[in-house]
Order: structure tokens, then C-alpha cells, then sequence
DNA sequence: ACCTGAACACCGTTCAAGT
DNA sequence: ACCTGAACACCGTTCAAGT
């Protein structure tokens, strides 16, 4: 019964599921869990954070990864399993779109997909372009993820770096390698247009290669699994 | 120096570039232009249609297609130059991911898409799929085209199609295709869960092809043009 | 008939006053 | 020391009063 940071954050994936997250207020939140708007503060620092902790219940409901099954499949039922999750909540990914930095929670589950494609056999670039290509998909947080640090001290960037490391050692490991000249540890980030172009290539020859292989097929080129 | 419509959208879509959508309110939007809040009322029925209104100003800036030039050029100029746009105006792929119904401007740019492809040799039933793969990387808004299509009177539904049609004769030709099972001219819509499925396996296997032939390439499989 | 100031019903968050 | 009501600085939009 007692307020908790758990309880807020269910109540306000609650109230954004049927009412839209254009209803989430504070003070709607606080009314439904019988409270005065200034208790959620002890629990939340803003409602930025509220939206942080949101995301997180959401991206938590993700399957953990099903090691075993080849990457290929591994990474289908980890994206399918997402899409379950945003359906849930269709506020979610336009919310994680709107924020600027991935919460830890987020981070792991990035972490988490870079190991499959790296388990997998992918060189630490191809999965690099691969991960820009499935991110503004799937979770569109991706591209932002190290762009401020051309306004970062190097030698702060060292020691995040190194402590990001410890925790997430797959996203530093593309991060690092994303400095295609090697001017610095993480040099400007990556060269988001040579991604985006990466991306489309890729679709604009599978479109190509079904064209051309579809007088020999019916209605769908593809069947359902 | 008069208030004209094209006058209010361009001093929002200025705010809304310098310093972010969050910082647009119809009372700041009403402050730049020296004039009372109110008086931005007889220019757009809301905020609504102003957001609307700056979008449509954002896909007017997209270059027009280039004819003869093949399918396969056309579309990444014309995605290219869309880029190029949203990058202009980081806010706009937000605001319109957030919107049910696609303004007219959108429908217009989904059309002449679809016509490049349609041109090109591309089954209806291909280009549906097709634009689904790219609708959601490129402009937000095409899964929930005619999504509503359950809840409204099939006359009616028959009355707009045609009405449409003279407009927008090849996305016409893309929804009702959309039906599968061909039980009503639309149908309950398309089957979201299949075309998410699509583009996924899509991508899935072009990164198989790319991590299948890299060992007899070097740090980027694919020139830049 | 047109225009607009004040008002209404909201926000997120601060802060001082009360316990 | 903790808690919280009132207050502050905002919203989008309505509406009646003024011209």
C-alpha cells in the first residue's frame, strides 16, 4: 500500500496504456494513486525520469535473449518479442524517441543484441552498420546514443568509457570501433550519413532482388514461419 | 507584414528548429509575430492543425521526383532528399509519428512514391510491402493510413475511396490491394504483424549476404556513390 | 461584425509555512 | 526533520465584453 517507485511507474504505464500519454500528468498519476502530487517527487525526481522508468517496465518485458538457436533466430524472436512489447504500449516508442540519452536498462538490452550478432560471427563494424540498421527500427534511440562527444573532455570520455566497459563491453567495443579514422578514442562519433545510406542500399537491393525474383512466386514472396 | 497562414507556419516551424517543439506554444508562437494569442486562431483551428501545417511544410521542401532515371535512383533521390529535410527539422518525424490521419501534402508524397515504384515494374501487392519497409524507417505514419477502416460504414468506406482515388490513385490502388482476402473493398486493412514480419526477414537476410561474403571485403562491404 | 482581454481549466515544480 | 498546501510561471482555448 505504501507508495513506492514501482507502484508510480506501474501507474503511470497504466494510465498512458488507456488513456494516452497525452493524459499522463503528475497530478493525474498522483490523484490515481490517492496521493498529493508532491508525494511523487520522493520517487521520481521529474517527470522526465518518470518517462525514463517508464521505458525501462517496458523494455524489461522484452524475452531475454534464447541463447543456442544461431543468431539469426536469436535476434528474430529478441526484435518480435520487442514489437509485442511496444504494441502493449504504443506511447513507448514515440517516448524513447523524444529522449535523448538510453537509460542503463536500454543500454542492456543493446548490449545484449550486439553479443548475439558478435556470437554470431559479425565483425565489430558489420555490426556496427547491422545494429544502425535494425536501431531506428525497432528502438529508435540508437543514432544519439555518443553524439555529444565532440563537447566532451577526452580524458573525461577515457573514464566513462572504461566504466561503461565494465558493464556494457559489447556497445563500447562498436562505439570505439565507430571512429572510422582513429583520431581519437571515440573520434566524432560515427559518420551517420555513410549509415543511413548503409541502411537504405541494403533495402533498395532486397527490394531489387525481389522484383526480380517475383514472376516466379505468388503474392507473398515469403513465407510466414 | 499582414498575418497570412503561410506566415504562422513559418515563424512555428522556425521556433520549433531553434529551440526545439517543446519550447512552441501558441502564446511564444504569437509573442514572435507581435500579435495577440487569439489572432493565430483565425489562421489554424489549433495547435493541431498548426503541427499539421509544419509538417507540410517540411514535406514541401522534399525535392520532386526525377522521372527517367529508373526506380532504383529515383527512390534514393527522392529518400535522400527526405533525409535531408527531417534533418533540417529534427522535430518533424516526432510530431508527425505522433498523428493518426496523414495530411493531404503526405498523402501526395506516399503517392508519387508509390508510382516510382509502380513504374518500375513492381507488383501492387510488392509496392505494399515495400513501402511498409520503408515507411516506417523514412516517414512514421503509413501503418496507420486506414487503420480506422473497421469502424466505418463500408459506403461511406466506398464513397472516400473514389473520392480519393482522383487524388491519389496509387495509394487507393495499394490499400484495397491491402485486403487479402479480398472480403471487402479494404478489407480490416492490411495484416501489420505480416509486413513487420516482412521487412524484418528482409533485413535479416540481407545481413546474413553481407556477413557471408565480408571475409572478401574490407571495413565497409559497399562503396558510397 | 469583428477583435481581444480576461478567464477557465489545466500543467510541472518551487518553496515557505506548518507540524 | 518531514510533509504539503499554496503559489509561481506557464499551457490551449473559450467566451463575453468592448468596439
Amino acid at each position: 500500500m505504501a507508495l513506492s517507485r514501482d507502484r508510480v511507474l506501474r501507474a503511470a504505464v497504466a494510465i498512458a496504456d488507456d488513456a494516452g500519454i497525452e493524459s499522463l500528468s503528475m497530478r493525474k498519476l498522483a490523484e490515481d494513486l490517492g496521493v498529493v502530487p508532491m508525494a511523487l517527487y520522493k520517487h521520481v525526481a521529474s517527470k522526465e525520469e518518470l518517462l525514463d522508468g517508464m521505458i525501462d517496465v517496458v523494455v524489461g518485458e522484452i524475452d531475454p535473449p534464447v541463447l543456442g538457436t544461431g543468431w539469426k533466430s536469436g535476434v528474430r524472436h529478441r526484435i518480435l518479442s520487442a514489437r509485442q512489447s511496444l504494441l502493449r504500449h504504443p506511447w513507448a516508442s514515440r517516448v524513447m524517441e523524444s529522449k535523448k540519452n538510453p537509460t542503463p536498462v536500454v543500454l542492456e538490452y543493446m548490449d545484449s543484441m550486439i553479443g548475439i550478432f558478435r556470437a554470431g560471427g559479425f565483425s565489430v563494424s558489420l555490426t556496427h552498420h547491422v545494429m544502425h540498421v535494425i536501431g531506428s527500427r525497432i528502438l529508435g534511440f540508437t543514432q544519439e546514443l555518443f553524439n555529444d562527444s565532440r563537447t566532451v573532455d577526452p580524458e573525461v570520455q577515457a573514464v566513462m568509457l572504461r566504466e561503461l566497459g565494465g558493464k556494457y563491453p559489447n556497445v563500447v567495443a562498436i562505439a570505439t570501433a565507430a571512429s572510422h579514422e582513429g583520431e581519437s578514442v571515440v573520434g566524432q562519433g560515427c559518420d551517420d550519413q555513410f549509415e543511413f545510406e548503409f541502411a537504405l542500399d541494403l533495402l533498395l537491393d532486397g527490394f531489387e532482388r525481389l522484383r526480380n525474383t517475383e514472376s516466379t512466386s505468388i503474392n507473398h514472396p515469403r513465407q510466414l514461419e
